[in-house]
DNA sequence: TAAACATATGAACAGATATTCATATGTATA
DNA sequence: TATACATATGAATATCTGTTCATATGTTTA
């Protein structure tokens, strides 16, 4: 749809004064597309329970995939996931690689996801 | 895949105690499917923009497709989802039906998703 | 250095999801 | 009360996504 195409309602004369100021405060394209696929990454129940895996100690893939009782493959392709989005890191330990959080946001963004389901 | 049936790493006997523990902490599956559920909502950047648009001011739906630049039906059922989540909550009045913030959660939330992206 | 171990990865498939289109519902107005 | 307006909704479709399976990569050890 061409953007001199939308759909108007018939107040539109009173509303287009906020439709401009809002779309002049909205941020840009690629922040919006950033932030949402941040939480995209969060929007999945076994990336939100190795995050919540990981809020306890740092482990190797094995006893991920061991605690959670899936697929090595799986968690593997998660963890993947994770790092794009930096909210893990890894580090080598002889055959094991050792996943852990890489900040402190992932606590404050699902301690916050946590007060909204629990009202 | 079953239980009993999941993979162990080699050192499985040093690392059984901590898989136990983290079971442990680990909250309700339910709890953790809601959690999910919630930040799936703010995985969508057409979801996004609507919440920055009602952080100005609350807005008709009609509106709302108008900033964004989208067609109603794409908006209503955007907005039913965030409703469906308690992100927003909406009046009528007149013809139209005002959409609106439901609490402050949204923005603690968005705004450290922001906090991670900017970094 | 060959074998075992730990993890990563690509392809494929099944299930989920956002938009579109047509239309239904509910409200105001002429 | 008929018509226009504002929004909601169901079905269909195209795209996206998580897991599985097979296998590749990289490390240790016998």
């Amino acid at each position: 749809m061409a953007l001199n195409d939308v759909e108007l309602c018939d107040e539109h004369a009173v509303h287009i004064k906020l439709v401009n100021k809002i779309n002049h405060e909205m941020p840009e394209d690629d922040d919006l597309y950033d932030l949402a696929e941040l939480f995209k990454v969060f929007g999945d129940s076994t990336r939100i329970k190795i995050l919540f895996a990981l809020f306890e100690s740092e482990m190797c893939v094995c006893d991920i995939a061991e605690t959670l009782g899936m697929t090595q493959s799986a968690i593997s392709h998660q963890l993947k996931i994770l790092k794009q989005s930096k909210l893990v890191s890894n580090r080598r330990e002889g055959k094991s690689i050792i996943y852990f959080l890489a900040d402190d946001h992932v606590r404050t963004i699902i301690d916050q996801g946590m007060n909204h389901i629990k009202e």
